[in-house]
RNA sequence: GCGGAUGUAGCUCAGUUGGUUAGAGCGCCGGCCUGUCACGCCGGAGGUCGCGGGUUCGAGUCCCGUCAUUCGCGCCA
């Protein structure tokens, strides 16, 4: 007989019944009804329940130990009366008449208890994270996440994909995120730096002339964590050559579509192709670059209503030419009472306010000083523009659009979720594209790259030399699902000529794009195919698929929010010895 | 760096208008229990009310500061 077990805690079914079986596991519970002891007997794969009476062995032994102690025991399967049966367990019509235990690991009393998962503060969940991940809703959490990236490897390879690795120990890079530093022992006062993305290795491997890249990538990036965000990560990392941006969609939407149908339990995904909206119509319908789509409210410019007219406030703001007045639609808003609400939200957003008309029974017009301000006729224009009716609301935002969107954006989303008009049940995807190339740094009032600086621009050359920079279009582009940002990627810019003139213009002269991407840059001039890729992430995937709202329940050891590992204890100091060895000397912050 | 929320037993929380000895459930410890599956019943231990200061005859409760946790803003091509 094998040393733990002939089967695992969720195999044995009626059909077992009479067979001598062994089982190993963890005490999952304990019912001690003094005379007779039940232990659900637990392991990766389900539960079975033990029967123990004080004849048999062991039978102190087990009524001494504490739930999550780790047994071995031989027994008989018994089938159980039918008034006993548990339907809510796979193994509930039988259990194990036990003749022997074996103590294999006795456990001491627990910071965080596995049975019954009551919600737990996340420190203790972290620094016993050997424990919380015996709990069934983090466990299924990694076994899905496991499952999720096999399944998009086999779509990848099923694609004509090939798997490669690329260094984690590599140069900084100057634009984006902040690195993560490696000083270098055999170089002293020299630093590697982590990825934060395989970015132009992958380029690189195009140019090398592989074709179809995926990797399943580690990237660092040193910036403070959100809830969907952390220090490290895993990408889809994929990239193409010979193709346009059209080609990389085609290849990607089936691997997202179907990976998201595979393990969406039911809930209906969009269809591909995903829908396109253009970064700026983006902008004006929702206020975000990620739009929850399962939202159908959609904003509107109704500046037009409010030039010279009646309320006092938005017509002086429309008095200069950059600014507008945005309506969200609230479809049975209409009511003081949720009028209010919203305004007092706003507040708490740190907004002065939030204006707003309704429309009520009986009443000429709507209601709310804007309305009365404006008069019956440019409300019914108002009303008409956005498709509303009696019962009906809208809110206003006013000023530059540039600075209020995001806010415009938050009120849209909590405009339909107060009013119930957000559908849980379903993934939305789509793509956000055309983003522009530049975009204006408002502190240095300087010409700087929106997104990738790798992107080709739309038009190339002749766009670069041609247009106001701020005109200009990037083959780049997002996918977007539920309001969370899954993906983003670009047609690279492949030629140097090109490249050199977009780094001009966001003022790096060619001595630094030289020095910074040399190494690209140099390989570009010894035959380069157009290429483009993009990068799904891998935790947002799983997180959205596990129906969680943080990438912490879907990664097995996270750090918190301070990006500590609460378990490993890092980051720590580093030795003496250490230090020395890498000619590394510590200066700490000083307080003020 | 900034803002919101939270902080009472190991954990989740209650604690009235500022008033006498700060409670409950779960967990833990002890006892009883032969059909439970959130087993049940009886008993017990466990508290610097995050910390510091202030107001008051009196502070878990009010005020100020601070720390921690968490969510967000900035940041994240």
């Amino acid at each position: 007989m094998h040393a733990y077990r002939t089967h695992t805690c969720g195999e044995l079914r009626a059909t077992d019944t009479g067979a001598a079986v062994r089982l190993s596991g963890w005490i999952h519970r304990k019912r001690d009804h003094g005379g007779l002891v039940f232990i659900d007997l637990r392991d990766h794969y389900g539960l079975t329940q033990l029967v123990l009476s004080p004849e048999t062995p062991g039978f102190a032994t087990v009524e001494r130990l504490r739930a999550e102690s780790v047994i071995r025991i031989d027994g008989e399967v018994v089938a159980r009366a039918s008034d006993q049966v548990n339907p809510n367990l796979p193994t509930g019509a039988v259990e194990i008449r036990v003749r022997d235990v074996a103590v294999l690991s006795e456990a001491s009393e627990l910071p965080l208890p596995v049975f019954g998962e009551p919600d737990y503060p996340e420190e203790i969940r972290l620094k016993n994270r050997h424990l919380d991940l015996r709990r069934e809703g983090l466990h299924r959490n990694i076994v899905l996440r496991s499952k999720v990236i096999q399944s998009i490897r086999n779509r990848m390879i099923g694609q004509g994909f090939l798997e490669y690795q690329t260094p984690i120990l590599t140069a900084s890079s100057p634009e984006g995120a902040r690195d993560f530093l490696v000083p270098s022992r055999l170089h002293p006062t020299k630093f590697y730096a982590l990825p934060q993305a395989p970015q132009q290795f992958k380029q690189l491997l195009m140019v090398s002339g592989f074709d179809r890249y995926f990797q399943i990538a580690p990237c660092f990036r040193d910036e403070d964590l959100r809830a969907d965000r952390s220090l490290e990560f895993y990408q889809l990392d994929v990239e193409m050559s010979f193709v346009t941006q059209e080609d990389i969609f085609a290849a990607i939407e089936p691997v997202m579509h179907g990976v998201f149908e595979e393990f969406s339990g039911g809930k209906p995904v969009t269809a591909y192709p995903f829908p396109r909206i253009p970064y700026r119509e983006c902008m004006a319908k929702y206020g975000t670059d990620k739009p929850d789509l399962r939202n159908p409210l959609v904003m509107q410019d109704v500046s037009d209503h409010f030039r010279g007219a009646g309320f006092g406030l938005f017509a002086r703001i429309l008095e200069n030419p950059k600014n507008a007045v945005w309506a969200i639609p609230a479809p049975g808003g209409g009511s003081r009472a949720f009028a209010d609400r919203m305004n007092g939200w706003a507040q708490g957003e740190g907004q002065p306010g939030l204006g707003y008309i309704f429309w009520r029974e009986g009443e000429e017009g709507g209601a709310g000083p804007i309305a009365k301000n404006i008069g019956p006729e440019l409300t019914d224009a108002v009303r008409e523009q956005l498709g509303l009716k009696v019962g009906d609301a809208a809110f206003f935002v006013a000023g530059d659009p540039k600075t209020f969107a995001k806010f415009a954006g938050a009120a849209r989303t909590k405009v339909g979720t107060e009013l119930n008009l957000v559908d849980e049940n379903r993934f939305e995807f789509v793509w956000i594209v055309d983003f522009p190339m530049y975009e204006m740094n408002e502190e240095t009032h300087q010409v700087d790259f929106s997104h990738n600086p790798f992107s080709m621009p739309q038009g190339e050359l002749e766009a670069l030399n041609g247009k106001d920079p701020l005109d200009i279009l990037a083959y780049q582009y997002d996918i977007v699902c539920n309001g969370y940002e899954l993906c983003s990627g670009a047609v690279r810019n492949h030629l140097p000529g090109i490249m050199l003139r977009a780094f001009e213009i966001a003022g790096y002269g060619p001595e630094v794009v030289e020095e910074q991407f040399g190494g690209m840059l140099n390989a570009f001039r010894h035959g380069a195919p157009p290429h483009g890729g993009l990068a799904p992430g891998i935790d947002r995937i799983v997180m959205l698929l596990a129906g969680e709202t943080a990438i912490r329940e879907v990664i097995a050891f996270p750090l918190n929010q301070q990006g500590q590992d609460l378990m490993m204890n890092a980051p720590s100091p580093a030795s003496e010895k250490q230090l020395k060895e890498l000619h590394i000397r510590t200066v700490a912050p000083i307080k003020v």
